[in-house]
DNA sequence: TATGAATGAGTCTTCATTCAT
DNA sequence: CATGAATGAAGACTCATTCAT
């Protein structure tokens, strides 16, 4: 039995003609919204056609089930964006920790500015569980470049150009956490510090500034 | 005719009579497992009822509605938490920076060794734009901290005494992002590192070293 | 998990207390004749649920889904039925053949005077190749017989006291050939012979003169 | 303007060009297939569609709606083969009782060799009490048929020359209850008794001898 | 001639909730 | 104090059918 479900298969990959209004864009876009929203698990397929302006039965002419959809949400959205991050990244090798350093908090801040829905699926989706990034990250984005990034990191702190006190396999995590986390609460922090212009740039310096000297006090 | 509907009124705030086996409290950690699985919005009141072994109309009878137990989900079992750590902070006002700083770090990496479940649960709610923690966050635990601290650190900043390039308003964005944030991945970074041992107490050593000395690379 | 979903699971085996409306007993009967009338895999669960004058919920209530229903209408409608067909047939063991014969004739007549929606399903469920009762048949309720009656006709014949020409195998099928199949069809033979009183004693005796003497035509 | 659904009406009643594939007659194949299956009120447009590596709007071109599908079924694949049967009975109104009878029989069973598809879905579809085969059986194929045979039967049975205590409307439906109906339970019959050698041919035999001499067992 | 796009109605199923007991 | 019975609304998904191309 062909799977010969989505209307036009070979145009799926890239984005649409363009010009034409294109449903099934939308109904990623809308998806994505949804997921950023209320959560993947949550998101009802009901949600997603309501806000693609679509009916339920379309979604599953075109994505089968809500599990098509989301795949295609992943596959379309989500993945290309994250790809983009681990060919930067991994192209880096030859360069000094620094720059490695602060090329990857710029990538990620890049990423949120261009992508502004990108850390709050991120951090939840990831977390979560039985979320579905979970087992993308785990599996096919995080692998190389933590490995990369640990190796690097254990071998400058044994050559004493790196903190010996941190842990090399924690301070990627800590990358994301100065990053992806605070960027993900943007408008909590905003609402906290009466701050509507608190944004991704602040977050830029600051990470840079705690990573580079951490807070500099008087022992 | 009030309908009183909770069983005793009286009794909600503290534990139950005890002795007697207590339903509504195995009520309230069931939910609580099923809302860290699976996410709250996504945690149907069956889910619970099966969880805990009683029917849904058992949890009707006890808290009214999904969101009455909900409710009492946040009321019972997580503001004693957050309002632990209030209370310590608020009550560090004269101590040194420092102190402060170490003080939060160990007390969150505390509180996480204590309850595993809430990292998971804090994260995942309080970035999901509808969460419910998030009013919480926002509304009664944050307020009273995020100003004392920033406060705290901008006073610090002026009188040359913290890395002047640090945002204020960020910095206790940080330690959480250096803390809970990394703790709630933690069966991430252990499947991707491969180390079982990975655990709150190399969370909590990391964020300090990271924070008291930054990356100390040569310049 | 205990499949403690039929409300009452003691009261299942036998009738209801009677003099109660039978919510559930009424909708195994009006499954039945949904069955009846359109075939099992034809039914749906909403057909069932306007025969019975309940909700589709209720339905699930009870029976979890349409799979339970079927076979609850299965265990508790069907294979009581059935089973008073092989006690019977198997008690009759040391009877003459003659006597079995005749018996296993009357007894498929008399069911169907007092079951006359039998013959229909059966007739239309048996021969369906996945049908649900075709399983019923093959593994539960014909083997003993079927067994016991073919050895039963290939004895007698090698006695030489059974037309040498029939096929034990086919004996037993021809039995039912000549009963359960014209019963199922009697409101087809009423309407092309205009006779409204051909009835399942009609059947019987005929049957009954055919496998004792055939047709007796002249040579 | 007359909608002219039917691509090539003129061609509908003979099979089509050849040489060309035949879309339209495996589509009636498909159907055939899938009735036989799962019966026809359960088959759905699209089982058939995919069945037939189609679209279900193609059917719909072709055939209007399921309704009009399955007439053409009926009409062209099925029909010609009743109306055979019809001929070849109808033909021999002069011949001996006994000749007619066992040419009625063999007739059935060389169908049955030649479309092992009917017997299934005869018994299937001419007993449920909705069938659409069952119009057509009583109002096509059977009045004549059953006319013709009751009588000769009747005829014969006032000249002594057939067991009187037979029912002469019933005699053809015993006919069929020993030939169609144990085919199509040959799959069944052929598992209980282990016999994968079982076949028409032994149906044939044996029915021919029950009818010729019954059971022949001692009084 | 043939099909991809699209949908309203219908399917089974789960859910939160009510209520009598 | 607790639950079984019951349901309307909503869930995902399928279906036959229409229509523009």
């Amino acid at each position: 039995m062909a799977r010969s479900r989505t209307p036009d298969p070979a145009r799926t990959p890239g984005r649409p003609p363009a010009g034409d209004t294109d449903r099934r864009g939308s109904a990623l876009d809308a998806a994505l919204a949804c997921y950023v929203r209320r959560g993947i698990a949550a998101t009802s397929l009901r949600d997603i056609a309501t806000e693609a302006g679509v009916t339920p039965a379309l979604l599953h002419y075109y994505f089968r089930d809500a599990a098509g959809l989301r795949d295609a949400v992943i596959a379309e959205r989500l993945m290309p964006v994250f790809d983009e991050v681990r060919e930067t990244l991994l192209g880096m090798a030859d360069a000094s920790l620094r720059t490695v350093l602060v090329a990857f908090v710029d990538l990620l801040c890049a990423l949120v500015a261009r992508h502004p829905w990108m850390p709050a699926l991120w951090i939840r989706e990831v977390v979560s569980e039985g979320g579905d990034l979970r087992d993308l990250l785990v599996t096919r984005l995080a692998p190389e470049i933590s490995a990369f990034m640990a190796a690097r990191f254990a071998q400058e702190q044994q050559a004493g150009r790196l903190n010996p006190a941190l842990d090399p396999r924690l301070l990627m995590v800590s990358l994301v956490g100065l990053t992806l986390f605070p960027a993900a609460g943007t408008p909590i922090w905003r609402q906290l510090f009466a701050s509507d212009d608190l944004g991704i740039d602040d977050i830029r310096l600051h990470a840079l500034a705690l990573l580079d000297r951490g807070l500099e006090l008087p022992a």
